[in-house]
DNA sequence: CGCCAGGTAGGTA
DNA sequence: TACCTACATGGC
């Protein structure tokens, strides 16, 4: 059993549960899946019927089965000390000093400061660019069951099929060229509606290289303007995709959706002033009080 | 059945 | 700039 830790506090180590290997994660500082996976970044990770209490899913064409014996820790059954490295690390966002974030955003206002408290724990995802580009281009205008339901009907049709150690078949999220393979009108037959060409859309600009040119611009509004060449990709989408795909915390300048919740959560606020370099992951934490805490 | 859902594009005043 | 509406579908 080999043990390595990061600059982060955070300690990692190869090791068994469940008699299979696994790799365990300690020094997170609460960090809550649930939250994580519940609060409408991500459509992909769902609670897993095989282990009480785990969380499953795909993502960077990988099945992960992934529980927490703490809110300090979490442990990824069957997965290499390697696939965690090149994979889990970043999309999980340990390479985020998540403390200062935390501290930053409720330093802002004190309002900030009560969403922080109860939704503090929530990380953001490091997701794929095209995926969280493709997935939240299905969420306008649609409600979290439904766009899960079209984003599984879409990896079904045109991802890979990989199996889960119980043997179920899973897929992965297709790349921009399968979706390119086939005509418009097979995107039609998903269901997704009126987004079936905006899907198509991104798909064709990610083939022309759209997201190195998103990741490389020198600025959160750069990006903005580039990733909104896509048609179907406004103001809101835009904020979902940069915040989630391509680590652009600072996403959401657009404050209209974020007065809107701090209105409904508090209405007593006056300090209403709270943007800045964490405004994307600010904004996560109303959407999660929302839907979860102050609203029933 | 009606209202709503992590909206956007295109039009008009 | 500010509002209006079509768009396509189904969750609740």
């Amino acid at each position: 059993m080999k043990t390595n830790c990061s600059e982060m506090g955070i300690c990692v180590r190869q090791t068994t549960e469940h008699g299979m290997a696994a790799v365990k994660v300690s020094g997170l500082s609460r960090y809550s899946l649930e939250k994580t996976f519940d609060c409408g970044q991500c459509f992909r990770f769902e609670p897993s019927s095989v282990l009480e209490g785990a969380f499953e899913g795909v993502a960077f064409g990988r099945f992960l089965r992934v529980y927490q014996d703490s809110p300090d820790d979490m442990i990824l059954l069957g997965c290499t000390e390697e696939e965690f490295r090149d994979i889990w690390y970043k999309f999980f966002s340990l390479h985020r000093p998540w403390a200062d974030i935390e501290a930053d955003i409720a330093a802002r206002s004190d309002t900030l400061a009560r969403a922080a408290q109860r939704a503090g724990d929530i990380r953001i995802l490091t997701q794929d660019r095209f995926e969280a580009t493709v997935s939240f281009i299905i969420s306008q205008c649609n409600n979290i069951p439904r766009i899960k339901g079209l984003i599984r009907a879409l990896c079904r049709k045109y991802g890979e099929c990989i199996l889960t150690p119980e043997g179920e078949r899973v897929y992965t999220f297709p790349t921009p060229e399968k979706i390119l393979s086939m005509p418009l009108s097979e995107l039609t037959a998903l269901k997704v509606g009126y987004r079936d060409k905006y899907i198509y859309a991104a798909a064709q600009a990610a083939c022309d290289g759209i997201l190195d040119r998103i990741s490389n611009a020198p600025t959160t509004a750069e990006a903005e303007k580039i990733i909104m060449s896509i048609e179907g990709v406004g103001k809101k989408v835009a904020a979902c995709a940069l915040l989630f795909g391509f680590e652009r915390y600072d996403a959401f300048p657009v404050d209209v959706w974020m007065k809107r919740a701090l209105a409904r959560l508090f209405p007593d606020a006056r300090d209403m002033s709270v943007f800045g370099e964490y405004a994307g992951v600010a904004q996560q934490y109303l959407f999660y009080c929302e839907r979860y805490i102050e609203g029933k």
